[in-house]
DNA sequence: GCTGCCGGGAT
DNA sequence: ATCCCGGCAGC
């Protein structure tokens, strides 16, 4: 991270570095050329894709047959006296339509690469060997400066659901292929993701996965360890939300309480009302159980995400409270549930077991309460930092000297 | 003010 | 994942 990697810039004349093969001589030669090979197939097959190897070439010799030694990156303009012609104009349009219709760009055909700098060797590729026979200087259809239309990725590709976005990928990898630049990062959408807690009384909203998470496990679920249980159990204790970044109200001044209906919210995944203690038909579900899934139609839609939450705690860890607030077993029913869902909702055989805790403790949820022992810092002091356990140098709920 | 520690940022 | 710290809240 300290030192980038020295990058070679790639030359835009050559970015293979190799490939040099003699160009015609003008234009009009090498035009000839090509028809005379596009003739030559069109009596042996009807087939447009025999003439991609040729039309491919007619493409790479109006770039290579212009002046090379011109400054490639200002200059767009193409020299007249090389498309006098019409014959020639007509057989480059047609090159670069069927081109364009079938849409040979290897970019496009390509599965999506994840070096970008096998990209050019790939695209090279395309062109076949036909390729360099005929001739080119390797670059054909990255000039930006010779006046060959360059082929446009078609529609119909776009439709495609395995074909990689083709605009915006392209372009910055081509970008970053030519330019050397480092990739943008991606713009900020302006929708956050943030996640919310679904502890009742609690409400909690943060901004990453691991932190609610974390929220969940030491404030509610109480046990540190048990990865396995508890990770999955901590996915039903939170809540995607997406926040607009409306600079009114910022995300990070959310109060406790959820609004009374977030701006994006699709629909909590309490919908679906998974018990905690069967993770697999929740992951059969979808492909988790945050996924931001629209409210099924007819499906009552819960005006607050602490409505729905209950709902679906089928199953409350006892050990759960694992401070000041002793863990105490009560089925509580629906009734008394200050977060009672909606009755449709509801399924009258999930008594939510909600324990005392939630409605004695009240704040007791949100933070976790001072621990009663002594910590680190007290033991062997600030000036033995260094002997404290890793939570408390780093300002954590101390991991050596539990309460 | 001291202390514990949550939440988030940086690496 | 690890490290660090601002800031909050209890004492």
């Amino acid at each position: 991270m300290g030192t980038p990697l020295p990058k070679t810039r790639l030359g835009k004349r050559s970015p293979m570095g190799a490939l040099v093969i003699a160009p015609c001589p003008t234009m009009e030669a090498c035009v000839n050329c090509c028809k005379r090979a596009v003739e030559k197939h069109k009596h042996v097959d009807n087939e447009v894709s025999v003439y991609i190897p040729q039309l491919l070439a007619m493409l790479a010799a109006s770039a290579h047959t212009t002046p090379d030694p011109r400054p490639v990156s200002s200059n767009i303009d193409v020299p007249k006296s090389y498309r006098s012609p019409e014959s020639v104009d007509m057989d480059e349009m047609m090159a670069a339509m069927v081109l364009t219709s079938l849409s040979c760009s290897p970019i496009i055909q390509s599965p999506p690469q994840r070096d970008s700098t096998t990209a050019p060797a790939c695209r090279m590729e395309c062109s076949g060997g036909e390729l360099s026979d005929s001739g080119s200087s390797g670059y054909w259809s990255w000039d930006r400066g010779n006046g060959s239309p360059v082929p446009s990725p078609p529609i119909a590709e776009t439709d495609s659901p395995l074909a990689p976005p083709p605009d915006e990928g392209l372009d910055m990898e081509m970008e970053q292929v030519l330019f050397d630049e480092p990739a943008p990062r991606k713009r900020k959408n302006s929708v956050k993701v943030a996640y919310r807690c679904l502890w009742p009384n609690c409400g909690k909203v943060l901004t990453s996965v691991v932190g609610i998470k974390r929220h969940i496990r030491t404030l509610h679920l109480g046990h540190s360890s048990e990865p396995e249980q508890s990770r999955r159990e901590e996915d039903f204790y939170y809540s995607e939300i997406l926040l607009e970044m409306d600079p009114i109200a910022p995300p990070t001044a959310l109060p406790a309480a959820p609004p009374a209906a977030p701006p994006a919210n699709p629909g909590a995944p309490w919908a679906s009302c998974a018990s905690p203690s069967s993770p697999t038909q929740q992951a059969a579900a979808g492909p988790g159980p945050r996924a931001l899934q629209p409210a099924a139609p007819g499906a009552p839609q819960p005006s607050l995400l602490s409505q729905s939450a209950p709902s679906c705690f089928w199953q409350v860890r006892s050990e759960h409270s694992y401070q000041a607030c002793p863990p105490v077993q009560v089925i509580a029913s629906p009734v008394s549930c200050p977060w009672t869902p909606p009755a449709a909702v509801l399924n009258t055989t999930q008594v939510a077991p909600v324990p005392q805790s939630f409605h004695q403790r009240g704040h007791c949820a949100s933070r976790r309460a001072r621990g009663e022992a002594k910590k680190c810092r007290k033991v062997y002091g600030i000036e033995h930092r260094d002997q404290w356990c890793t939570a408390c140098r780093w300002k954590k709920a101390c991991q050596r000297f539990l309460d």
